[in-house]
DNA sequence: CGTCTTTGACCAGCGC
DNA sequence: GCGCTGGTCAAAGACG
């Protein structure tokens, strides 16, 4: 197994988004996609390198330029057991291109759900923020075309810091640029 | 021992 | 109204 870069919102993937799903105050409107960092996985580190870039198949373009650009409320009513919101958060789906599914954004997340989906022989994760308070979701996909393209949906914004055992990470996120409409 | 993954079942929305 | 599909829960197991 491989590592993976990391990568973040490409240019026109999440440029439209109105919120990425991370609480960083910088704010820039060129796109920059996120270096590798190490991470500490325990599956083995890997020379990662940046090509992240945004190679997108007009099919999985079009899934989430329609995330990005009019997705912005899904209104879903998800009406759950307990009666909790029924309003559906807007999503952010960025495409990477990865060995694995699994990408490290420092966050921690538990995984909740698998399940296969239609028109595409791998199955999709669910995976959720492990955070108290949190409910920043996050669904992995890949394509069964280009296995090698992973399509990393979030769900919601995270209203914490980053947890992570790499103490540096925070220098990273200086580092790397998201787009934030504030 | 605590945390996270796995997996089947369950539920709600939508199309027919 | 029924069946399909996507999304979620929860118990048990795996793993450190």
């Amino acid at each position: 197994m491989e590592n993976y870069p990391m990568l973040f919102p490409l240019s026109s993937t999440a440029a439209t988004s109105s919120a990425p799903p991370f609480p960083s105050s910088n704010n820039m409107a060129s796109s920059h996609i996120f270096n590798n960092f190490h991470g500490n996985n325990p599956n083995g580190y890997l020379g990662l390198k940046t090509e992240v870039h945004a190679a997108r198949p007009p099919e999985v373009q079009n899934v989430s330029q329609s995330e990005s650009l009019g997705g912005s409320e899904n209104e879903v009513k998800l009406g759950k057991k307990k009666g909790e919101k029924k309003v559906r958060k807007p999503r952010y789906a960025f495409q990477t291109r990865s060995q694995v599914d699994i990408l490290d954004d420092g966050y921690r997340w538990r995984k909740y759900g698998q399940k296969a989906v239609k028109n595409n022989k791998f199955p999709r994760s669910y995976y959720r923020c492990t955070h108290q308070g949190c409910n920043v979701k996050k669904q992995v996909q890949r394509l069964s075309k280009d296995e090698g393209i992973v399509v990393t949906t979030y769900e919601g914004v995270h209203t914490h810091a980053i947890e992570k055992p790499t103490d540096n990470f925070e220098h990273i996120l200086s580092q790397m640029q998201i787009y934030t409409p504030f």
